[in-house]
DNA sequence: CCTGGAGTTGTCCTA
DNA sequence: TTAGGACAACTCCAG
């Protein structure tokens, strides 16, 4: 065994079950954390995640700190590059767990190969899924491409496995450090950004995303059949970004779960969240092709409309159409939003107003804290209807309708888009139909008329798609 | 190979 | 007022 150790921390700001870490100091006596923070991947590109990575890092540097491990952040342009760099050191191992992107994984490849011709010890670890994507198949052997069955035999798998790894690492006597040089953390994110206003609705640390499992299995889950719909109220477990960023192992959640006394049927949906994430995963591997295009090729002829205009109106909230400005508003203001409205928004950005998924898609990866390639790309195409295991096309979702049947009051509503806050009830989702006025509200000046109408928009996307049905 | 059932999250119209 | 069917037909998957 050689002396040194690196974990090449990317996705795993934890401490618990983190198996790469761990082995790395169970077999060595001096371990490093090494972090490559490479730039372009996310100025300009994923803004909302690039703070959470910021404030993760200074969180995490604390936990490591408890044991004795120090953490090196190196700014970069490239990570082969950079890469090429590290491998000049002399007598070290290197760990670390999968991402399972196509990129990543062809990455890992590709250093795999250097490593070996350097003679340079190195292991690489399961990442955070149940199982690789790998291990669930049909019996022909192929992918699956209907959630329900796929499902049905993943958790079937996972729980063959029957594995438990709590796994902890091991503190160690003194720090020691292993880069020459590194660069500050604070490089990594220069603050004053419109990101700002995060820290008043997260805290990127392993202790919080315990804390947050705990209190929604406690509280939450019993209800969360009913409750996750609702957006006003906090019946979703938030995890997300956790799970993204790896404070948290998708299998602690699982296991946590499984703990419960009384299994409802709240526990069941929420157990299927996980699903879909893992069903996510094995869609962008098996076909990786659906990160830039259309899964189901017929949809390439859909006529797409590009309108400036209306994007911009869509990604500030101001659409005219409260519940779509709500969603749009949380997510600019939280770097998040509520499940149920992100299927509102996504499916009037790609039914009303016909633009392209993709646009949406770039639009939520720069706002998103829980920015997950994968989740994001089988998201957008479920809800575009080019998916695997999609939406009908007739499924329109009527914003009014939904608002209506999800935020009855308006709390929600009136939550995030303040010019509303004194419409009434029942106007609340069609302001436009309100014949009374109000002081100092006026339509048009304080809050925009429906920028297109629900019924003319719907028959449009309606005729849009029988005409690729056609070709 | 054939067969039948099913398919995350809806809407709208009719009786 | 409300429940039920139409919206389309295709692909996926298991037996």
């Amino acid at each position: 065994m050689t002396k040194n150790a690196v974990f090449w921390l990317r996705e795993d700001f934890r401490v618990k079950r983190n198996d790469a870490l761990t082995y790395a100091t169970l077999n060595h006596e001096n371990v490093s954390v090494v972090y490559i923070f490479k730039k372009q991947e996310f100025e300009k590109k994923r803004e909302a995640k690039q703070w959470w990575i910021y404030k993760s890092l200074l969180n995490f540097e604390k936990d490591l700190d408890n044991l004795n491990i120090n953490l090196e952040v190196i700014l970069s342009d490239s990570y082969e590059s950079t890469f090429d760099k590290i491998l000049q050191y002399k007598n070290f191992s290197i760990y670390w767990n999968k991402i399972y992107e196509p990129d990543f994984l062809k990455f890992d490849e590709k250093i795999v190969l250097k490593l070996g011709k350097k003679n340079i010890p190195y292991k690489i670890f399961k990442g955070n899924v149940l199982n690789e994507f790998n291990e669930v198949k049909k019996n022909d052997n192929t992918p699956f491409k209907v959630f329900s069955p796929f499902w049905k035999n993943a958790e079937k798998i996972y729980l063959d496995k029957g594995f438990s790894r709590d796994s902890l690492p091991k503190k160690r006597t003194s720090k020691s450090k292993f880069l020459k040089e590194y660069s500050k953390k604070e490089d990594v994110f220069k603050p004053a950004n419109w990101q700002d206003k995060f820290s008043e609705y997260w805290d990127p640390s392993e202790k919080e995303a315990s804390k947050i499992l705990k209190k929604f299995l406690s509280e939450n889950i019993i209800n969360y059949g009913d409750q996750r719909d609702i957006p006003s109220v906090k019946g979703t477990s938030r995890l997300s970004p956790y799970l993204a960023s790896g404070q948290i192992h998708v299998e602690t959640v699982w296991e946590e779960c499984e703990k419960l006394k009384v299994k409802k049927r709240g526990y069941r949906k929420f157990i299927n969240e996980l699903g879909w994430r893992e069903f996510s995963y094995s869609l962008i591997n098996y076909f990786p092709e659906m990160l830039k295009q259309n899964l189901r090729k017929e949809f390439d002829n859909f006529p797409w409309t590009e309108n400036k205009k209306f994007l911009s109106a869509w990604k500030k909230g101001l659409t005219g159409y409260p519940i779509v400005d709500a969603g749009m508003r949380e997510l600019y203001e939280t770097g998040w939003m509520h499940n149920r409205v992100r299927m509102i928004t996504a499916s009037f950005l790609v039914k009303h107003l016909r633009i392209h998924w993709k646009e949406g898609e770039k639009h939520f990866q720069n706002c998103l804290v829980d920015f997950n390639s994968a989740n994001n790309t089988a998201g957008w195409q479920w809800v575009s209807g080019c998916g695997a295991d999609a939406a009908p096309y007739f499924r329109i979702f009527n914003p009014i309708l939904q608002g209506e049947k999800f935020d009855k009051k308006g709390s929600y509503v009136k939550k995030w888009v303040k010019e509303l806050k004194e419409i009434p009830e029942e106007f609340i989702h069609k302001p436009w139909e309100m014949k009374n006025k109000i002081q100092n509200f006026e339509l048009g000046k304080n809050y925009p008329f429906p920028i297109v109408d629900h019924q003319l928009a719907r028959q449009s996307a309606l005729k849009a798609f029988q005409q690729i049905k056609k070709n």
